[in-house]
RNA sequence: GCUCGAUUGGUGUAGUCCGGCCCAUCAUCUCGCCCUUUCGAGGCGAGGACCCGGGUUCGAAUCCCGGAUCGAGCACCA
């Protein structure tokens, strides 16, 4: 059979070989037709569908710490949680996971400034805010039930202690209590008759599990909250246990409905732990896809308390610093968020480590400021040329587009005089000129001929083919600073700019031939990419 | 060390489940050309990749085995 098989294989494949597969593909026309009806492979475009995802029925989450504003890094979890919900017909959660008062200490500032940082992001509220650290007696009963049940259990050992259990795969000499014992301990717990480290709950799981990681992971821990008050007013000392994050955001995930949860891959382990807590109460664990590290390769390593504490240092501004990678940063340079969701979207969901650089960015963000940028000279290291000769042969307003590709925009203008003009070009400009015999075009103006400080306009009209600079007139411009910003330093350049367009605080304009900027105010204006 | 996981051009991705329309997609990048009175935008074109070694098969990026490399977790952080 398979011989009879083998023999017709390669009768067709020599037949490929010698006549092509438009032969074969003929003879199949002709006696199988049907064969050639293939289901087309649909390219995916953008992200990848969720497993199980049924319309209207997504749920999602993204869970920063407040203890700092939103970094670059975290505007990826919006973007892709905020897209999916969209996607689905779902909805998505911001969760404040604020339940470390010790070592990530909340930043009272960030509750409100991130929520506004999602909205600038995704153009929308999230559908629903949680705060982890006003659900702590939630968590707690969730606790209480399960120590009852026998699925978890105080455990006095130092943590030093029972790591050596955990390497030794035995268990923990606490482990054998009955619930009743382990109730009272943990009125005890709450009560504050332990001091931090004393006393934890663990998770029931099997200390034989082969990924250490697992093995009666703890839950609930007890916090100084006398000496490390949670920074909210209406928090403060109120607790002193408070859960752990495999605990707190498990059960959360299960009390919101969430369907599909979407995290880092170093949090592998979190899905394990939560699985085995799901798995005590009967739950049905959510869908989970995972994303790995992303290095933008202009940013250096930067983490929010690190860059909390050079804040307080003076090494920075403060957190829109245009040197921090953080999403106020961004917004100030003048980043459009549709270009961070499209950046995002584009890199998709592996769980590769990426390494991605700035410029796929700038791409993206000039794709959309583009057609929306009024155009404006800018002229660094001004140089001032006296116009001597051809005086007559200037209008008496000089015009050009506001954007080369809209007239609907208008038109800047503005008046010359014919008695005296000054011309102001950058220096850098003037070697250019040096290799065509010392003239050059003046966009949009006239071809000039440069001698020492002074200038003669040739013709109006090109005369010949000439580099085409940006340039001013001394009447039409004034001071004005750029600031340009790399990776460890901020540069301040000082030149002159065009006076016919009054733009606004914010707006984003095109020097031309030097790159987009936002406005700052009348003479400053901030650089944010080429 | 133990436990997970990843590996497609310079950088990201598609395709891998279910082997053959894949001498491998798209974007970015680099380089040309066109257009344009900006070094911008736009248009066209070119360049460049299946981690390695075995195996299965008529046929492997795709399946199997082995190895290498990279990353994460093994916290009373999130």
């Amino acid at each position: 059979m398979t011989l009879i098989i083998k023999k017709f294989v390669e009768e067709a494949n020599n037949l490929a070989e010698n006549q092509g597969l438009e032969h074969l593909r003929k003879i199949l026309e002709e006696n199988a037709p049907e064969l050639l009806e293939r289901k087309i492979k649909e390219k995916r475009e953008g992200l990848p569908e969720l497993k199980n995802a049924i319309q209207g029925k997504v749920v999602l989450r993204f869970a920063p710490n407040p203890n700092g504003p939103l970094s670059f890094g975290h505007s990826r979890g919006i973007v892709i949680n905020s897209e999916y919900a969209k996607r689905y017909g779902g909805k998505w959660i911001l969760r404040f996971d604020d339940t470390d008062t010790v070592r990530k200490p909340p930043l009272p500032s960030a509750y409100n400034s991130i929520q506004e940082e999602v909205e600038w992001l995704t153009g929308k509220p999230p559908d629903k805010i949680i705060i982890a650290s006003d659900r702590i007696e939630t968590y707690y009963k969730y606790a209480s039930e399960l120590i009852s049940k026998g699925g978890a259990y105080i455990c006095t050992l130092s943590a030093e202690e029972f790591r050596e259990f955990r390497q030794s795969k035995s268990n923990s000499p606490d482990r054998d209590r009955s619930p009743q014992e382990n109730l009272m301990l943990w009125e005890k717990m709450l009560n504050g008759e332990f001091q931090p480290g004393e006393a934890v709950v663990r998770i029931k799981t099997d200390m034989t599990l082969p990924n250490p990681a697992l093995r009666d992971w703890p839950a609930l821990r007890i916090q100084d909250t006398k000496n490390n008050p949670h920074p909210r007013e209406s928090i403060k000392s109120k607790y002193i246990v408070w859960p752990l994050l495999d605990f707190q955001s498990g059960i959360e995930d299960y009390l919101q409905g969430v369907t599909h949860i979407i995290r880092g891959k170093d949090l592998m382990d979190s899905t394990r732990k939560q699985t085995l807590l799901y798995e005590h109460f009967g739950w049905k664990y959510p869908e989970t896809v995972y994303w790995g590290r992303v290095k933008i390769h202009e940013f250096g390593g930067f983490s929010t308390s690190g860059m909390r504490n050079d804040i307080k240092e003076g090494k920075y501004s403060g957190w829109d610093d245009p040197r921090l990678p953080t999403i106020a940063s961004m917004q100030r340079r003048g980043f459009s968020p549709e270009a961070l969701r499209n950046f995002w979207i584009e890199l998709a969901l592996t769980q590769k480590d990426i390494s991605a650089s700035m410029e796929t960015i700038y791409s993206h963000n000039v794709k959309i400021i583009d057609h929306t940028s009024p155009r404006l000279f800018f002229v660094k290291k001004p140089l001032t040329l006296k116009l001597i000769d051809g005086l007559e042969k200037i209008p008496s307003v000089f015009k050009t587009l506001v954007h080369p590709e809209d007239e609907s925009l208008g038109y800047r203008t503005w008046k010359l005089s014919t008695e005296e003009m000054n011309v102001i070009i950058e220096e850098e400009d003037l070697e250019l000129a040096n290799k065509n015999n010392n003239k050059i075009r003046l966009k949009d103006f006239a071809d000039i001929q440069i001698k020492e400080n002074t200038a003669s306009i040739i013709s109006l009209k090109p005369n010949e083919k000439l580099p085409i600079i940006h340039w001013l007139d001394s009447k039409n411009s004034h001071d004005a600073t750029l600031e340009i910003s790399t990776e460890n330093r901020i540069e301040l350049i000082s030149g002159k700019l065009e006076n016919s367009l009054r733009l606004e605080k914010n707006e984003l304009t095109q020097l031309e031939r030097i790159g987009y900027a936002k406005v700052e105010n009348d003479s400053k204006l901030i650089f944010l990419h080429d």
